[in-house]
DNA sequence: AATCGAAATGTAAGCGCTTGCATATCACCA
DNA sequence: TGGTGATATGCAAGCGCTTACATTTCGATT
């Protein structure tokens, strides 16, 4: 492999026998170069392969088009449909997407807006609200705007998402209405989480104010296996809960799962309940009765308020994503007696 | 938001009151400088809150620590999983990843690599070994390493990922042994797919070595509908197969669904196999037979013989990581009679 | 043919950083 | 006290690019 040195804005300049500023005027403004003298520097460009360097070309005209965002993981389908769609709106917009995952740290988290700076991001998607100070201020002292999603949140900052709280409110309404009266949660791990902790405070709210007292609730990390063990942990109790609302549609499958290994019928003996509407939940078998959260729409309403926000246009601080319960087969009358 | 400009190495340089260059060690090689300059440079750094700017130093230094990654898309968990590991062994070893998608187009794979150069990876993961040439040379030529995942490739080039063929073809005697002899199958679409066309290549060699003839396969993208789709289509043949293998687990749960529709018990009237093990297939009742495929594994090797390469050490040309036949519970014997 | 203005191109400064080399500093020894 | 080598710091060039400004070119007009 004899490789080539990378050739630089001066290579092409040389072998198309023109300056160093008409090259870079043909690839940044092509309408200001005469078409003869076009054709040679492109035909330069071709024949050199030439690949103009981000660094120098950030650095001279300090503009880089990038936005960053930063994930908990992108193990996570639910992000991953959503930063999809977010790079598709912002690729059409021209600027490329740095994506990086903090892995629910927040110090990590605050990490990765180090170097999203330090790449000179002109704008930042971030997840939620739930995060420590120091980490918004770090933006906030270089100006540079950043986004929530996935979630509403506090009393400043923009965001585009989900009233995870109220949605849980509704669905466990829902489930009371049907008859239920001994209810318990699998939640998501609510540490730094706000959509976790906001789903957890929505059934919560919901059950106390039909007055079913408190409810137990059993936090579980993003997994089948949590959800079936923590299901398990759950129907120990006596009496047994005959509804188990969970945080996410991972952790109610995983609680299907549990169920039908222990021989309990869905919805016979128990009630189940999911969050997201991932793919699978329409598939499993009693389909599962479920809260859908359109990841596209936000993934591109964020990306249009952060290209707002870049540019400086006035945008709402907030926009929410209507999310819908979808009823399927998970959720029934309690079991008589 | 008085938004302060980012501040530069020579703003915190005469912060401190030393030169550029003695900041510039302080980041870099903090041993040679004294402790009380350092110090009082670190609290400068810290005061102005100052980042380095990535562009100037790349272009300075010549040098960028960034690894890529393109894949055909961030939607698929496969790759989400395996990508995730990838990065984590890099982060381990102070390079950054930069993650881009080409939604399975080569064309916009071609461009993904233009960008990746023009940010300077130092080294780039590719998925499989199907690509027109022009992008490969385009690497080639500046003497880019990169690497092949998900599969084993051709004569050249280097690759990290499994035998998809003979994992099939095992998969498909498997089949055959239980009695199966008509049997068709739902394949991922094979263009510029080399999984895919493997997987349907391995199933088609062991059928015609057990000479049932040609077999039926349809093609369908990645989706549980698209799954459920080919699979009614597939039964309307007559006499209908005994056994349908599906080229991932998406499209065998979504056959798994579509059977259910349409009274069909399975394994009893029908079996389905599919491929990549992923969660759902071993949540779905009755379980999931497939192939399972240690996508992390492949992600922490893929990732270790990048960095080798990198540094020009020397490597082997291929790792295979072994994958393996997990028998759950749709595959039975074909139905009597 | 001379003049003029617009269009095309060139010149060169500098973006923020690293680094080879020159210089300054200092502890130590003769 | 002067000299020495090691250590710490500064100076300044230059990485690849864009862009304000200067210069050249050229067609149109008089």
């Amino acid at each position: 492999m004899n490789e080539i040195a990378r050739p630089t804005l001066d290579d092409v300049a040389r072998a198309a026998g023109v300056s160093t500023a008409t090259v870079s005027r043909c690839l940044n403004a092509p309408e200001r170069v005469i078409t003869t003298t076009r054709e040679r520097v492109m035909q330069a460009v071709e024949a050199l392969g030439y690949t103009p360097d981000f660094g120098g070309r950030a650095l001279a005209s300090r503009r880089t088009n990038t936005v960053g965002a930063i994930i908990p993981t992108m193990e996570n389908a639910i992000f991953a449909r959503g930063v999809q769609s977010f790079q598709e709106v912002l690729s059409k917009a021209g600027k490329t997407l740095l994506v990086a995952s903090s892995g629910y740290d927040p110090e990590h988290e605050r990490e990765q807006i180090g170097v999203m700076i330090s790449r000179g991001a002109d704008g930042l998607l971030l997840i939620g609200s739930a995060r420590p100070q120091a980490n918004v201020d770090y933006l906030r002292r270089r100006g540079i705007p950043y986004l929530g999603a996935w979630n509403l949140g506090g009393p400043e900052g923009h965001f585009v998402g989900f009233n995870n709280r109220a949605a849980a409110f509704d669905l466990t309404r829902r489930v009371i209405a049907r008859g239920h009266r001994r209810i318990a949660m699998i939640g998501g791990i609510s540490y730094m989480n706000d959509r976790a902790s906001d789903r957890i405070d929505g059934v919560r709210a919901a059950t106390r104010e039909a007055g079913l007292g408190e409810i137990r609730v059993i936090e579980a990390p993003y997994g089948f296996d949590d959800g079936a063990e923590a299901f398990g942990a759950l129907m120990t109790a006596e009496p047994r809960p005959t509804a188990v609302m969970c945080g996410n549609d991972v952790l109610a499958v995983g609680a299907m799962r549990k169920a039908r290994e222990m021989g309990l019928r869905v919805p016979g003996d128990v009630s189940i309940t999911g969050f997201d509407d991932i793919d699978i939940s329409a598939v499993v078998d009693p389909g599962l009765t479920t809260v859908r959260v359109p990841h596209r729409r936000m993934g591109e309403a964020a990306a249009e308020m952060l290209l707002k926000l870049i540019d400086k246009q006035p945008v709402d601080r907030q926009i929410e994503i209507p999310t819908a319960i979808v009823e399927r087969g998970t959720l029934g009358p309690p079991p008589a007696g």
